[in-house]
DNA sequence: CTATTGATTTCGAAC
DNA sequence: GTTCGAAGTCAATAG
């Protein structure tokens, strides 16, 4: 990885055009052939960046001209550029770090579909799994299943439960009524917190909501468990 | 701007839980709170981060205990929390940056409704501009125009065409159509680019889909003339 | 390779 | 303060 502390201006184009004016910036280049042109304040996001695969050029200084880094990448048809051009150079160190380990994650919406494909009765009483990601034409289904009187349910499963979630279901169930088998489809949205105007919404289209709590779904496990430890 | 490279380990807990484990990184401390951990790989993401307003608690190295370095934030009713547990520093470099300018964009949705106002006649032949950011109750439409039969048409414009935006149109001409004098109104999906699935949800609406090429509106590249070929 | 979707999305503006 | 929509969203996964 090299860190640059540099006075600098940048251009780039490609989807957009943009101008950065010159200013005292940190210009990360990581061995992965990533960019990154990032100012003291702005929080989490780089000012200016390029994702791999890129090339990388560096021109040295010239007459009148500043050092410049040219970075560019193939994006379709067209060409990504970015110029960064450096007028004075505070910094410049190269480490080399090796293979970082991957980041290890727990708590995000594929867990919380196992929990639920493998424990259904939380998204409703009775319910049976038939198939996960029941394949529409306008994309899957994350549950699909039926309850004790046989009648097909659909379940929208988010972290967080939003209008949009509920505007997904609702297409699903557009889509599924359709099939005339399946023409009394309801539909349930499972979220481990669920937005006051999404539950409005989904009442007002006789979707179901239903909030579950990860640690809950988990600790259901624990009493099989302990039973036998 | 505070640059650690470092041997460390992290934790977040928030709201998910994740675990990176022991590598060289870079540990990123922006002078208004922000702080991000960066492995050499892994393009624009850092592996873990935190966003303002935050605040950094530098833990010394004590007995068999590393140094640490705790980042929280309060997150509505519960806490994020970063800890950074550093075994070996490499390097420990701090800049004063001042002020950044800020970046200057060019290419927006703003700019291509801009130049759809001034040349509709690219949202469907014939189309005029009746109106900009027409009101409904609900959120203003694009354009408001009328074609050559005089029936009025709604424009929705995107950068990309998505689902999302079928929905928004739906729901802007369901309020147009309770006005008797514009019960026939139609709508008109227009972006740079649109996708399949949004192209059938729209086509099964009776909504149109154009993409539009901004090179084209601004004159600086012929109309795609294959299609006539 | 394209297309779709989740994300600790981030970010900003409107209300 | 909350909500809503855009983003050069990014990145992973499925087809």
């Amino acid at each position: 990885m090299r860190l640059i502390v540099a006075r600098c201006e940048a251009r780039y184009t490609g989807r957009l055009d943009t101008y950065l004016p010159e200013a005292l910036r940190l210009v990360m280049i990581k061995s992965d052939g990533s960019v990154m042109i990032h100012a003291d304040t702005g929080g989490y996001k780089p000012q200016n960046w390029m994702t791999p695969p890129t090339t990388i050029d560096e021109v040295p200084e010239a007459d009148d001209e500043p050092a410049m880094i040219v970075v560019t990448k193939r994006a379709g048809a067209t060409e990504d550029r970015v110029e960064i051009r450096i007028t004075e150079v505070l910094s410049d160190v190269t480490h080399d770090m090796g293979e970082a380990a991957a980041l290890e994650r727990d708590g995000v919406e594929a867990h919380l579909q196992e929990l639920l494909a493998d424990q259904p009765t939380w998204c409703g009483e009775g319910l049976r799994l038939v198939r996960r990601e029941w394949a529409t034409d306008i994309g899957p289904v994350d549950l699909m299943c039926k309850d004790t009187d046989d009648r097909w349910v659909a379940v929208e499963i988010k972290r967080v439960g939003t209008i949009e979630a509920v505007e997904q279901i609702t297409r699903y169930l557009e889509r599924i009524h359709r099939e005339p088998s399946m023409a009394d489809c309801r539909g349930v949205l499972a979220a481990q917190s669920i937005k006051p105007q999404a539950r409005t919404l989904a009442e007002g289209r006789d979707i179901e909501c239903v909030e579950v709590d990860l640690a809950v779904l988990r600790g259901e496990r624990e009493p099989d468990l302990t039973l036998f430890g």
